[in-house]
DNA sequence: CGAGTTGGATAGTGAGAGTATCCAACTAGG
DNA sequence: CCTAGTTGGATACTCTCACTATCCAACTCG
């Protein structure tokens, strides 16, 4: 497959896929002279995979390549890789560790964990994105109570170990697995987000329509 | 309250808030002399909302604008108001609606959503939003089943009725009621997602780790 | 053999979210 | 009363991001 070919199948205009093999996102073809190179399935796979996690999830070019870099690096173990590829899907976040709300917030953050007994990394930047949020509700007024955290917790890791980790298969080639993990994350976290706003608006009208 | 106070007490910067008062997002404070006006803890509020919209949710300014603008509008009755708000809170979407893939997509959600009898408007763009996910997800080899969507539904919907819709209250102030709304969907849909990160991790690491 | 593609390099674009600068009109402290 | 410092409002500028556009020389296919 060349280029045009390529471009052709995914939709991706030509120009664009330069930009991400430039940028990493893709690797290179194989060359087959000065001027030509050979794309395959891997490459449309691939591709499909960086447009999904761009529109559907948000993501920074930068993130997908760390992602991507993790995955080429034959060196590092896959549970190493695996968490990489995680943390790259956090939000930004603003880094605002000197006040005192937000202390008390990452506080309960990691109570709740350890309560649950979850294995999470104790520098996880998951932690600090759950303690900012914890703050913004605090300040706004609707603060969520350790009780009902809970609550969502059981309910997120019921979710996640019937449903979820089930699909990913962790014995197979390292890039199946990261791949299904972040599709797992991204896509089937998006699906959840619409389907609550679904049920959200049915029940609103339930109650307010005439 | 002068600016300069609203400033310090919100943490964002004058030009920002004055930013803010261009767009819209912010009402004018009340105007004492040609080159003073007066805030008051409305506008402090309502800047806090502001900021965990666009930092926590993301949401772009126009988006937030235009739920600012539905509530304001006093002529708008309130389920009218709620949808806008929440239809504002949709991603973008890329529309490509001629493909049969996309229809079929299409075709499934409209069919979950009439078999739950769930109340949706026909035209949402929620709708189509949750058909992208599940075309993407068919593409990249992981499909979603019609079993699995029934199953994650439910669980949404008893999510969102028995613990997120009670803390609304519809009866009070519109905006009060946009306000909890739109917190609700999007801080705690924020949160679910960062707990389910949460989860994955444990998990992941129950499995793999030494 | 010549029109058309390709890979690679470099530069430009457009949207989005702020920032910076000016200015005239106040207002508050001395 | 007078002056240094803020304010509101208008306008213009900046920065980041994700692309796009243009060039060019080297091929390749008909």
């Amino acid at each position: 497959m060349r280029i045009s070919q390529l471009s052709a199948a995914s939709g991706v205009p030509i120009p664009t896929i330069k930009y991400y093999l430039r940028e990493g996102l893709l690797p290179q073809g194989e060359q087959t002279s000065a001027t030509r190179a050979e794309y395959g399935d891997a490459h449309l796979r691939r591709l499909r995979l960086i447009r999904a996690l761009l529109e559907v999830g948000r993501l920074p070019v930068a993130s997908i390549s760390k992602i991507v870099a993790a995955v080429e690096d034959e060196e590092m173990p896959v549970h190493e890789m695996l968490g990489t590829a995680h943390y790259a899907l956090a939000s930004p976040g603003e880094s605002r560790p000197d006040d005192e709300e937000h202390h008390a917030a990452r506080e309960r953050v990691d109570t709740l964990i350890d309560e649950l007994e979850w294995s999470v990394h104790p520098e996880a930047p998951t932690r600090e994105e759950l303690a900012q949020i914890l703050v913004r509700l605090d300040q706004l007024g609707m603060p969520a109570s350790d009780q009902s955290m809970r609550h969502y917790a059981d309910l997120m890791m019921r979710l996640v170990s019937e449903h979820e980790m089930g699909k990913i298969p962790f014995d197979g080639p390292r890039e199946t697995a990261v791949e299904s993990l972040v599709i797992g994350t991204v896509l089937y976290g998006k699906a959840f987000d619409v389907l609550r706003r679904l049920a959200q608006e049915s029940e609103s009208a339930r109650i307010l329509d005439p």
